[in-house]
DNA sequence: TGCGAATGTAACCAAATGGTTATTTAATTA
DNA sequence: TAATTAAATAACCATTTGGTTACATTCGCA
């Protein structure tokens, strides 16, 4: 854990289980017990990756009885997909022609408002 | 290294220092050495860098006399951007309304190549 | 009250990471 | 050819990471 939000959050997306526990999370909240299910790695080893997710503000826990379930905060991902983006002209040929496009968007978007 | 390529990349990029590399050379080329100077760690730190960039295929390397200068390559980061849109919906509460524009952009994009 | 199930904590381990200094390789130039 | 410069490699080190097993905690319920 650095003082570097986005290196945290990169370093936490660099684990393929976590993003896993990610995707099922995409689907609706999940205990530990039913989040571990599909891994074939210990109970603990899941209640480690789950803090380091949680340490980045990528998922929040609530309580139950005696479960603590998941829940997705996608937050942190906005974070890293405004770093990347800042990267598309480097991919992207047709990069200038989206921008435009994404201004007239705006412009439309004005209008639907004021009609 | 694993043999996935998504968590090399996110991996790549969990280091500030990797990034600002990354940043300075979307201005241009740069020698090692140029890319060096603005950091504090030594040589050797910065070659391991580059050595882990270049392995997820961030950056690619030339030869000019006894300069290897770097050159960004963004394909990787348009993963990481097709994989973190696909949980815009979760932070972004207009995605919908974004989703029918981006349509709308298409059937544009089709009526001008037609035109 | 006390058992059982869900989860977390402790202690440990091997491998990977990010840094160092010292040495080597490769290319230019005097 | 010898000296200089750019960069890479080697060898090393401390810390972090991702996993383990064993034990502890917390809660619902018979």
């Amino acid at each position: 854990m650095t003082t570097d939000c986005l290196s945290d959050t990169f370093s936490a997306l660099a684990d393929p289980t976590r993003r896993a526990i990610l995707a099922r999370l995409a689907l609706g909240e999940l205990s530990v017990g039913e989040l571990a299910r599909p891994f074939k790695i210990s109970g603990p080893a899941i209640t480690k990756h789950l803090k380091v997710l949680q340490r980045v503000g990528l998922i929040t826990r609530s309580r139950h009885a005696q479960w603590r379930p998941c829940r997705l905060e996608a937050k942190p991902l906005q974070e890293v997909a405004a770093w990347v983006e800042e990267y598309r002209r480097y991919w992207d040929e047709s990069f200038d022609r989206l921008d435009d496009y994404l201004a007239e968007l705006q412009k439309k978007e004005k209008h639907e408002h004021n009609r």
